[in-house]
DNA sequence: AGTGTATCCTGCAGGC
DNA sequence: TGCCTGCAGGATACAC
């Protein structure tokens, strides 16, 4: 599911009512969404005092007094649901964990098909598993140049580039494709085939697709719903994911669906040339 | 070392 | 109606 935007957008509504509750009691009926037993991580993080809540990739980062962190990662079907006596959730029908906050508050984790997954980590293992996650597309340490460097060395599909967090943290399928469109690059042409100019117009399409979807409160396909039970809007947007042979917005031409790495890739033969023509 | 493949799991759409 | 196949926003243990 989830990918950047759709993790910001839950972000986004957690932040403003997180910080200040304390974890009072900690419900597993899913074990295997965690990676240590359902005991272990109740006990870590029974009493927590939440100071804050942010985004990492397609990582949800919810920091407690102490340092520790509660990652959450929402794999293709988790939700992160905020139940409140203003707003009661009772729409969590794959429920997995369930944080009591007091007062009536709690955070639900949702997830149909249990690929989402929550650990508990001191600072020092979240600090490591930080390292091995790639650059935020979104951020101003990244420029096109550095991308180009990153994209010189790797001679896999540019669309397997793109998903790979360790090389940049927070892109998914949905907008990996939208942005090879928008910058007129085809899915399966290698990283390092990227050329500068290449890279300054990948970097600017996956920029505008990024800030426009998180505007969106994300993509919802069926599952995803923001941290206050909402779909995001941003779907009547997307101009080749999911829009096999359908006509091409820009030239007529049928999109076209082709697998990578056992995943979709979405293109347009016409605005994306292989670069093998020729 | 760096890639692609297969697998985890459930639900739904489409074909027959 | 019902059965079967394929497909899905992700991450990762493997084989090459």
């Amino acid at each position: 599911m989830p990918e950047l935007p759709e993790v910001e957008t839950v972000v986004r509504g957690l932040a403003p009512e997180l910080p200040g509750r304390t974890i009072r009691w900690i419900e597993v009926l899913r074990p295997d969404l965690l990676r240590v037993p359902a005991s272990v991580f109740e006990e870590s993080l029974t009493g927590c005092l939440i100071r804050h809540v942010s985004r990492r990739g397609k990582n949800i980062v919810i920091t407690g007094d102490d340092g520790r962190v509660l990652l959450v990662n929402l794999g293709m079907t988790g939700r992160l649901l905020l139940s409140s006596p203003a707003t009661v959730v009772d729409s969590a029908a794959h429920l997995g964990v369930r944080f009591d906050l007091g007062g009536g508050y709690e955070l639900l984790f949702d997830d149909v098909r249990r690929f989402g997954a929550l650990e508990s980590l001191d600072p020092a293992e979240w600090a490591k598993r930080e390292l091995g996650l790639g650059i935020e597309p979104l951020s101003t340490e990244l420029d096109a140049d550095r991308l180009h460097a990153l994209l010189s060395r790797s001679k896999a599909p540019i669309r397997s580039w793109l998903l790979d967090q360790r090389k940049l943290a927070g892109v998914g399928n949905i907008y990996a494709n939208e942005a090879l469109f928008r910058s007129g690059i085809h899915p399966r042409r290698t990283a390092r085939s990227v050329n500068p100019a290449d890279s300054r117009r990948l970097l600017d399409a996956l920029r505008t697709v990024l800030t426009a979807a998180i505007s969106a409160g994300g993509t919802t396909l069926r599952d995803y719903r923001g941290a206050d039970g909402r779909p995001g809007e941003y779907r009547p947007m997307l101009r080749v994911y999911g829009r096999t042979a359908e006509p091409c917005f820009d030239c007529g031409s049928a999109i076209e669906r082709t697998v990578i790495a056992n995943r979709s890739a979405f293109h347009c033969p016409t605005c994306q040339p292989s670069g093998l023509e020729n």
